[in-house]
DNA sequence: CTGACCGGTGTTATCGCTAACATCATCGGT
DNA sequence: ACCGATGATGTTAGCGATAACACCGGTCAG
């Protein structure tokens, strides 16, 4: 007579075993208000006995809505990117729903297209894009009107909503600390130009130094590889009026360390560093690095927090969301010598 | 008339179109071979004209299956896990599975339990577990049998189907690039003893030894941290004896190295080190770091491969999978002085 | 005392798709 | 010229849930 473990159970099931009709079960799994305790407990109970768990596609066909999002990211493993979208993950997921993640191989308009589809395709609920630099942010043109979506760390000056870590403002804080220590100016060495976290650092960093009216240097662009760091430190460590570097991020911080090392110029005795990242190592080189900490769990929130608005209320207004960052203190800065 | 704009069209809307009925649509969506091409091209064209896509949860409903992969992951961003993760979004992307990945933040027994429970939740069609420590190994006795399962960088010890890298092969080619380059015997640096990836390169650092009757050191256990490679640097700079040493992942090394460097001991000229994981930066290490490269990529398209046999042919056996990882060779080594 | 209302429950239709079967030409073989 | 096979298509019946409405007994205002 059991011949049903053939087959999952189904809410008819439950309704059968309780001795009631499915759909009073379905209350019961709503928290609709109008059931009877002792209905509702005889129900949960006949649940747990079977081990009943919805169909999740039986319901997303009926009310046509997903408990899924969409991210699309690029395959890569850079700290940032890589932190934001596992706590993404972890936001979504503590707040019932199913992530599912599009890698792309680089940021072009089409492949960010392409995976944007494949989300649609899958009816997702909406759509985050983690949209680092200029190449991302152009894709999110093509993405139809209607779908909920979410750029992170993406354009400022696009009509997406938005959220990002404010850039400007933790470069602002990193570059005045290093003021307040006594240089008479700061050095920076950037991320690449077309990314938009670089391009804010960099912003950051010279409003600090105008609003005290101190020299702006020019910018040492690299990209966000130690090695390029390094070699912005080459070349830094031959100047003596180098005083204090804000790095666009630690990875950069650390290459140059080294390049500072080597040519036996002293962190922080001789010259102080900032970074930005705070990444887990940060506070084992040498010095331990002073540096600036963005909150990837309150970005993910504020991530997740606009598009359930988008997804309820259906929003087209122009959404900015930013996260203050923090400096964290550790050894790498101190008075000019 | 045109009222339907509300509603996604489905696929008796382009069936009404292209003058058919729905089934027909259904054929050329799947390929049946029994359908006209003239008629073919007209459903097509029907479907291009309507940006019809299909519902997902509609066919998962009647069909039982979703083309959902649910992947469980800790929380880090340490490079070994990320990047497989990464390459594992993209392999199955690529065979038309979205993968939807729970997030943990310790890998204990009730988080990972908890992370499949939402994943059955979801009627995924197969869940990997990444499951590279003990604790997280533990948990999968947890699993019911049924749910088509693939273990990566987890217990080899165990009956679940598991993919890793060759870790004891990968060390011991590294161990036995030094002894070949002639020094008498290798340090080694090892990850806690409680990650499998750490023990199996323990295990090949010792079989490397062995083989050649060299004397086998203690191993120097540490985290996979800089900062704990910093550590074990300071002492073994210490010993002359010292002049090879295989460290576990890159980032030991990276601290070894600077350990070793600040102590006036020169790499390779005093002491060669070998590394392991080739992360990004490893070619920019100073020197650039001799080390061992594992195929993620690989490793992600074996675990498809396992799971989708799983799915379909509902296997019980318990295979196993080792993707062979290869030595990326560059300054690090050299003859003992 | 009665009708309107309400809480608790059941019944039925429906979402968009695929599986299974039904139908109807067409066609080669005898 | 008839017949069973075969190909192309249509029809019908679910999959497992929610929505909308129907129903029924009790409470309460008038």
């Amino acid at each position: 007579m059991d011949q049903k473990i053939s087959r999952d159970p189904a809410m008819t099931d439950v309704a059968r075993l309780a001795g009631v009709s499915h759909q009073t079960v379905s209350r019961v799994l709503n928290n609709h208000p109008n059931v009877r305790e002792q209905t509702r407990l005889r129900v949960q109970a006949a649940i747990k006995e079977l081990d009943y768990r919805p169909n999740r596609a039986a319901r997303a066909l009926v009310t046509g809505k997903t408990q899924l999002i969409g991210v699309v990211a690029q395959n890569s493993t850079l700290y940032g990117p890589a932190s934001l979208l596992s706590a993404f993950e972890e936001a979504a997921g503590q707040a019932g729903f199913a992530v599912s993640v599009g890698r792309v191989k680089v940021l072009d308009r089409e492949s960010i297209s392409a995976a944007v589809e494949r989300h649609r395709d899958q009816r997702v609920a909406g759509i985050v894009v983690i949209a680092p630099n200029s190449g991302a942010a152009d894709a999110l043109a093509d993405v139809p009107a209607g779908v909920p979506l979410v750029t992170v760390d993406g354009d400022p000056d696009r009509a997406t909503p938005l959220v990002t870590v404010d850039q400007a403002a933790g470069a602002f804080e990193a570059t005045t600390h290093l003021l307040q220590a006594g240089h008479s100016t700061v050095w920076h060495v950037s991320g690449p130009a077309d990314w938009f976290d670089a391009a804010g650092r960099v912003q950051g960093w010279r409003r600090a130094l105008e609003s005290v009216d101190a020299e702006v240097p020019p910018v040492v662009t690299a990209d966000w590889s130690a090695a390029s760091g390094y070699r912005a430190g080459q070349m830094l460590a031959r100047m003596p009026e180098v005083t204090a570097v804000f790095c666009s991020n630690d990875h950069l911080a650390l290459g140059l360390l080294r390049a500072l090392s080597e040519r036996g110029r002293r962190v922080p005795h001789d010259v102080s560093v900032v970074g930005f990242d705070d990444v887990p190592e940060a506070a084992y080189f040498i010095p331990p690095l002073t540096t600036v900490r963005p909150d990837f769990a309150a970005v993910a929130r504020e991530t997740l927090g606009l598009l359930l608005e988008q997804v309820s209320d259906g929003e087209t207004a122009r959404p900015r969301r930013t996260v203050a960052p923090f400096l964290v203190t550790r050894d790498s800065v101190s008075p000019p010598a």
